[in-house]
DNA sequence: TCCATTTTGATATTGAATCTCAATAGCATT
DNA sequence: AATGCTATTGAGATTCAATATCAAAATGGA
């Protein structure tokens, strides 16, 4: 699962530099187990190399999503929090009000459901996003 | 439909006080049809009464959203998005990325697969927000 | 009417995300 | 390897929704 590779393939296709900023980057999203957010990822950059930016860090977040190394999976506390993609699939997220935990699932009912519905509105889905809010097993004893 | 009533005995039963401010605001809500973000809602109110703050608004909103006369539909561009519970029931949204339209939608298979999933997870669901992101029909011509 | 308490308006502050801009790095060409 | 053009960077400033602060005002029970 080399996306250092990945991505340095789409920053060719799209005429961007290989910088030794994004290397540092993509290497650390990938490292983090789990969910991110922004400050996290430069947290960890940082230990790597202390002079890169939070600017950089900002700005090639969104290259990483194009280039579907990075997705963005959903928002906490009005944070954008990310996951690098492993390859294990689309999922969606349960959130735990009381103790943050993010949980993971997948139904393929509601995935089909999605695009049948928007199907029947004509509408071009490009992506979705589908959180459940509520109280985790290990909260709820 | 009248909020207004139910607000009112909202505000009771938590001891907490009928306002100006307060009626001005949840009036204010009602009037407005369709989706409306905390800044629309305070030039809504503000028509009414010019000296109604904007922290008032943004304090009185939680309220609203607790009392159930109010819920919050969606994210937009970092600015959360209401709208007025008119009884038409729970449905989600879709936003046009081009234009950006909100058209609602309901699917009962998709509902009951959520608490499907969340019992599978012993998960206590509160709430839950679904937005397929995408090109509306009058944007795809 | 009195008074403890809540609420308000005006403003300041927060914090994630974006923008600015001079300095630097990447890279194609010589 | 040196040149020159342009993309990128780091540091800080800026934006903007949302929240916090706090003295003054409003509320509602006694
Ligand atoms: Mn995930
Ligand atoms: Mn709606
Ligand atoms: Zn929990
Ligand atoms: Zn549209």
């Amino acid at each position: 699962m080399d996306k250092g590779k990945t991505f340095s393939s789409f920053l060719e296709k799209k005429s961007l530099k290989k910088t030794h900023g994004r290397d540092l980057i993509v290497k650390a999203a990938a490292s983090i187990k789990g969910h991110f957010d922004a400050e996290q990822l430069l947290d960890t950059v940082k230990k790597s190399d202390s002079k890169v930016s939070r600017a950089s860090v900002y700005r090639t977040i969104p290259l990483l999503v194009k280039a579907e190394i990075v997705e963005e999976s959903i928002q906490k506390d009005g944070r954008r929090i990310y996951e690098f993609s492993r390859g294990n699939g689309h999922h969606d997220h349960m959130i735990c009000v009381k103790c943050g935990a993010i949980l993971e699932f997948h139904d393929n009912v509601i995935e089909k459901h999605q695009e049948l519905i928007a199907k029947k509105y004509n509408f071009e889905m490009t992506g979705h996003r589908m959180e459940i809010k509520g109280i985790c097993s290990r909260c709820r004893k």
